[in-house]
DNA sequence: TGACAATGTGACCATGTGGTCATATAATAA
DNA sequence: TTATTATATGACCACATGGTCACATTGTCA
């Protein structure tokens, strides 16, 4: 958590300070990101910053934090429609919100791909808390009532089955980031929408012909 | 390339060097590796270190390019039996041999996931080459036959299949690594191939019930 | 005005980095 | 033996890191 004077700064201030960190740890991982260079390009001496923060790592924290929000405030007007979508349209949503988020905010979903790459599991707890665990368990859910429903094979493996629909969801990501310095955005999200229904029709019907 | 000087050293000593940068390679991404690190524990003077390499990025390939080598070893005698294979079964068996090798040289797997993971993507084409694009054009080769054969669904897009399974694959290397520090090992093998299996239903069947 | 607290600051610290180079040592050839 | 070449070495370089702290500046009450 910031400190107290973090949260009495003038609000031009702070939000400066949270631009530039989400700018330095959507270009680096953790370990090298540079807390000279947040300080330096926020115009903050970096004697300040330790006031603020209590170290780099409560700094990251409050950054992932925000993007986490951010993310959730982008999903939240959308997820009550979700009753009215089958699984596989569910899913399309899922994964086509994902893409868009991306697109409009490229650095929170950088941020978040670093975030997912990092090896040190035990740093991955300390950030999320138990946070790891909801989206596997929302797709697990998700098939679950789909078998109930008969949309789904009852013969599936849940669990993997989530693994696989949330290791996809990840890899788009990722793709479209990489993809996403080269191209322009409109033609290259197009592109996008149309590999993601190409990859629903195998997850849907399988490679069986 | 390693300079001459290096391929004049008694084996014994390369072999010391280059598992001790394996090692380091194996635990750390490219950047924060430590030659520091590799010549102490290798038992070398740092300035011998660049007496045999150019620097740290040619070190780096060196090692890269033997656990390449290691790999193709280890597929090179089952790739003749694989036309008895069908599509899946085939599928089926690269994943298979990739956990196998993960379990047997977990340090020469544990760098090639840190590789992968890397976002510098001038970096990868630097250390790879061209041979980026081996791994995706052979699955989508095996896709293709499989059309021919009728094992495949023609509606399947190739690109887009060949990219489902990469990732997969990717994945369950990951997953293969990260679950080895927690859990015996043989245990752990029969679990991951079950997993691989109920897996490969879903690629073979999808969703759909 | 003066007193006290809250903020801001950058020189400084210990540690680490990749890389260099003058010099010492060993091996080889004449 | 001497002269020449190949190899080994670690002090040293410039730079960067996260974090600290004594001190300066500002704001707020009385």
């Amino acid at each position: 958590m910031p400190k107290q004077t973090f949260f009495n700064l003038p609000e031009e201030k702070k939000e400066k300070l949270i631009e530039t960190a989400i700018d330095e740890f959507s270009k680096q991982s953790f370990k090298n990101a540079s807390i000279n260079k947040i300080a330096e390009n926020a115009g903050v001496a970096k004697g300040s910053l330790y006031q603020y923060f209590e170290d780099k790592k409560d700094l990251y924290k409050h950054i992932f934090d925000i993007a986490g929000s951010k993310k959730q405030e982008y999903l939240i007007g959308w997820m009550h429609q979700l009753q009215h979508l089958d699984f596989i349209e569910i899913i399309r949503e899922l994964y086509v919100k994902g893409i868009e988020f991306a697109l409009e905010n490229p650095k929170l979903a950088a941020l978040a791909n670093h975030f997912i790459k990092e090896s040190d599991v035990k740093f991955k707890e300390e950030i999320m808390g138990v946070g790891i665990e909801k989206s596997n368990l929302f797709f697990e859910e998700l098939i679950e009532n789909a078998k109930k429903n008969g949309e789904v094979s009852k013969e599936i493996d849940t669990k993997v089955g989530a693994y696989i629909i949330t290791n996809l969801n990840t890899s788009i990501m990722d793709y479209t980031l990489n993809k996403m310095e080269y191209e322009d955005i409109l033609k290259h999200k197009e592109m996008l929408l149309d590999n993601v229904d190409k990859m629903l029709f195998i997850i849907r019907n399988g490679f069986k012909s």
